[in-house]
DNA sequence: GTCTATACACCGATAGAC
DNA sequence: GTCTATCGGTGTATAGAC
C-alpha cells in the first residue's frame, strides 16, 4: 500500500498513505453532511488541514478521488457482508449490515454522481453484483439447511430484502415510517423460518 | 395560471406561462440526460432558446426552479396514480405507473438534491406520503373485496411493492437484472389473488 | 417581457519554487 | 512532499436599457 504513481510525467502521491486516506475520509464526511455540491478540492483540503494543491498531488482529478472514495467504502462494506455471511446467523447479520451501515444520504449522492462518472457507475454495478452474490448464497444455503420451501427463488428473496432495507433507511432519514414496522415483522418471520434460533 | 408575482420589489414572470413551462421542461430533460451538475441557468436558457437572464425573470433562484420542477412532476405523477386508482384494475394499473413512469435517473437526481434544498426535501416527503396513501387504499380495498387474508398489512404490502418497483427500475438502468423476473412473478401472483380477472 | 452587460465568487487544474 | 501563485472557465444573480 505504498505504491507511488506517475501519470503523464506528473509526480503523484503514494496510494494508501495517511494523507491519501485522510482525503477520502474528508470526502466521505463532506458527501454525507453537505452533499455532492460541496465536494470540492478546496473544501477537502480545508477539512483535513492541507492546501488545495495537495489534493491534486494525490489524485489526478476530482472524479478520480470520488471513484476512489466509493471503491474504498464498497470494499469495506463487502468485507462486512462476508464476515456476516460466515457468522452463526448469516441472514440476521447480513440484514443488520444492510440496514445499519448503508447511509442513505451517502448512497443517494453516489447514485447521482454515477450518472455522470462512468468509472463510478461501473464500480456501483460491481458492488451491487458482488454484494448480491453473497446474499443469494446465504439465503440459498439457509433454505436448503432449514428445508424451507418457498415460491420465491433465493435471488428473488434477496432482491426483495435488499429493496426494502434500502427503502426503510432512505425513508427513515426523511422521517417517513409508514409500513416499516409491518415489513420488518415479515422479514423477521421469514428469517425465523430460514434461520431458526 | 397567470398569476404575476413580485418578490422584494423585483418584477417576476407569470407562473404557468409558456416560458415558465418551457424552462421546467428543459430542466427535466437536462436532469434526465445530463444530471444535476449540468442543470444551470445558462444550460436551461440554451436548451429552450432564450437568454440566461430570462430564467431569473421567471424564477427567483435556481433552487426555486428545481423545487418547482419537482412539484410539477410529482403533481403529474399523483394524477396518474389517482386515475389508476379509479380504473377497473387499480393494482395492475398502479404497478404499471410505478414501474414505467418513475424514471430512475430523475429520481436519483432529485433525491440527491433534496439533501441540500430544504424545500425540495419537504416536497419529496409530501409526494411519498400522498402516493403511498393512494396505494394503501387501493390494496386495502382489493383485500377486502377479494376476501384475501394476508400476514402483511396493506401498508406493509405497499412498502414492499414500491420498494421493489423502484429497485427494479434503478437496477435495470444499470444493467442489473438478478432476481427481477422472480420478484415480478411474485408480485403478479399476489395481484392475481387480490385483483382477479 | 426580453435583452445586454457585468459584478463577484468559486471551481478544476497546472507551473514551478522550496 | 508540500507549498505559493495563478490561469481560464463557469456559476449565480443583479442593474438597468429597450
Amino acid at each position: 500500500m505504498d505504491t507511488k504513481q506517475e501519470v503523464a510525467g506528473r509526480r503523484m502521491g503514494p496510494v494508501g498513505s495517511d494523507n491519501w486516506h485522510a482525503m477520502l475520509d474528508g470526502a466521505e464526511t463532506i458527501l454525507r453532511e453537505e452533499g455532492h455540491a460541496a465536494l470540492t478540492s478546496r473544501r477537502i483540503a480545508e477539512q483535513i488541514g492541507v492546501k488545495q494543491r495537495l489534493v491534486y498531488y494525490y489524485f489526478r482529478t476530482m472524479d478520480d478521488l470520488i471513484v476512489e472514495t466509493f471503491r474504498r467504502m464498497s470494499a469495506r462494506e463487502l468485507a462486512r457482508l462476508s464476515a456476516a455471511r460466515e457468522s452463526a446467523q448469516p441472514l440476521r447479520e447480513i440484514w443488520a449490515v444492510c440496514v445499519h451501515t448503508a447511509d442513505a444520504r451517502l448512497v443517494s449522492q453516489f447514485m447521482a454522481l454515477a450518472h455522470r462518472i462512468d468509472d463510478l457507475r461501473r464500480e456501483v454495478v460491481h458492488f451491487i453484483d458482488a454484494s448480491r452474490s453473497i446474499q443469494v448464497e446465504a439465503i440459498a444455503e439457509a433454505m436448503e439447511r432449514s428445508g424451507t420451501k418457498s415460491r420465491v427463488s433465493p435471488a428473488g428473496l434477496t432482491l426483495l430484502a435488499t429493496s426494502v432495507a434500502l427503502a426503510i433507511t432512505r425513508e427513515s432519514a426523511l422521517g417517513i415510517t409508514t409500513g416499516h414496522h409491518d415489513v420488518r415483522t415479515v422479514i423477521f418471520a421469514l428469517m425465523d423460518d430460514l434461520e431458526p434460533g
